[in-house]
RNA sequence: GGAGAGGUGGCCGAGUUGGUCGAAGGCAGCCGCCUGCUAAGCGGUUGUGGGGGUAACACCUCACCCAGGGUUCGAAUCCCUGCCUCUCCGCCA
């Protein structure tokens, strides 16, 4: 969320920015509810020091046994008034608030202006697409062969889009997670295994909640929503809290398993395991200062593209253009692995800095050495990687003429073998 | 699930016949002084957010003693609800 006062005092700025992302913002109701609330609030906060000033009278009189009845019948009248007015207060809050929660970030100035998806820019290319001598097969049909996705039985089990993973997929899986895991702590981020289902807080804190509800599944009762992905117990793990400036950069690396209602998407990716109501991912967040929260978004963006590498799987990195950010965003890069049975690139992670997007809501800040007062951190995340579509990847590339897929060097210590047969 | 105890500042911990409490005291931190060094000692100082104010400080003011309501002229203190923590019993991986 944007701050109330930059909002005031910076109409223009905001206007302009947000047009970029195609996003016509109307002030005029925020500015006039903005001004009676700072009109009542002085009014409430006069009348407050006024009753606090006769109220420590009235007990100067009461203690010397005399009569202070007509001062407490006045302060009666005041304290009327006053929840009058914080009534009125509470109810234009409410309104703002909700108004300022439902406005996106405003993109870094890197950004590449656009309308959609198509104007997103592409940055780079690392490796090259493998030449088939023969036609190569969609993930599911090598799956089929090999019987190490189950796809009907999930269904049978759960539901459209859930799996059942087996034998070698199972441990492609799991060789995946630990291989991920591994690599991201042996560059400083630290391991965490968060909690899966999270509160309301937490979700208004990184901004899945007030407004996408509708990607969410939730608990009834008693109330849980289940994670959409690990940025959200992460960047939390600091709700509220003031961090020394030492402290920071902080690096955590997570796996997590994320559920997704993907509400929006129907009829999108049916088949296969690319778009599953569950999914396992390896996400790294990020909590820096500002000054350093762009370096710091290439570095994780290149530890992403790390596993790709080593993996020897073929990808394109694109900077989103403002249309098509994320709504918490301020610059983002898509990691796109290539895949063969597709032959296309498909998203394979989103790396983000949010700037004090995110921190505002959760309220994170931290407070500089010999400086008074606090700032907001910067948060980033980005996944490291999707493990589901990273096996996808693996199997579409790595596939044989036979049926068997070649399992990739920097697994096969994770795995046990050396080809999935 | 049942019974009980409790949630106060960076930490520990007073305060529960409502008023002089943003909150004693201790620890830790910071700044001085003192001191061969260190330790000890002495003095001072140290929360967050909002509004106003300033060139910038200063300063003024409101709120915050888990959260949200309530009673009252006035609440950390009384009442209600919720959340969380701890102990005992039961159950369970």
């Amino acid at each position: 969320m944007l701050d109330a006062r930059f909002v005031r005092e910076n109409i223009d700025v905001l206007k302009s920015a947000l047009k970029k992302r195609g996003y016509e913002i109307d002030l005029s109701e925020f500015l006039s509810l903005e001004e009676d609330r700072l009109r009542l609030l002085k009014e409430s906060e006069e009348l407050r020091n006024k009753r606090n000033v006769v109220s420590e009278e009235i007990g100067k009189i009461k203690r010397q046994g005399q009569n202070a009845n007509s001062l407490v019948t006045e302060m009666k009248g005041v304290s009327d008034r006053i929840k009058e007015i914080d009534e009125i207060l509470r109810a234009i809050e409410e309104k703002t608030n909700s108004f300022l929660l439902n406005i996106p970030n405003i993109p870094h100035e890197s950004v590449p202006a656009g309308k959609d998806e198509t104007e997103n820019v592409e940055v780079r290319r690392w490796g090259v697409p493998r030449e088939f001598d023969f036609e190569p097969l969609n993930h599911w049909d090598i799956a089929e062969t090999l019987d190490i996705i189950d796809f009907e039985r999930g269904a049978k089990i759960a539901g459209a889009r859930f799996a059942v993973m087996k034998g070698p997929g199972a441990r492609l899986e799991r060789a995946l997670m630990n291989f991920m895991l591994d690599l991201n702590t042996s560059k400083g981020y630290k391991e965490i295994f968060p909690p899966i289902l999270v509160n309301r807080g937490s979700m208004t804190g990184t901004g899945q909640l007030p407004k996408f509800s509708e990607d969410l599944f939730r608990t009834v009762d008693p109330e849980f929503y289940l994670i959409p992905t690990a940025e959200v117990p992460v960047t939390n793990i600091h709700r509220d809290e003031i961090l020394r400036e030492e402290q920071l950069p902080i690096y955590y690396t997570a796996y997590t398993p994320c559920f997704r209602r993907e509400a929006g998407a129907y009829g999108k990716d049916t088949r296969g395991l690319i778009r599953q109501h569950q999914f396992n991912k390896v996400e790294l967040v990020k909590f820096t200062k500002p000054e350093n929260s762009y370096e710091e978004l290439e570095k994780l963006t290149n530890d992403a593209e790390d596993i790709l590498q080593k993996l020897g799987l073929p990808y394109r990195v694109i900077v989103l253009c403002t249309g098509d950010m994320g709504f918490s965003s301020a610059k983002t890069y898509d990691i796109e692995v290539w895949l063969p049975g597709q032959q296309r690139y498909r998203e394979i992670s989103s790396c983000s800095n949010f700037e004090d997007f995110q921190a505002r809501r959760a309220n994170i800040r931290f407070k500089r050495e010999g400086k008074k007062g606090t700032e907001f951190v910067h948060t980033l995340n980005g996944s490291g990687l999707a493990i589901g579509r990273t096996l996808v990847a693996i199997l579409e590339n790595y596939q044989q003429k036979d049926g068997t897929v070649i399992v990739p060097e920097a697994l096969k210590q994770y795995m046990g073998v050396e080809v999935i047969r």
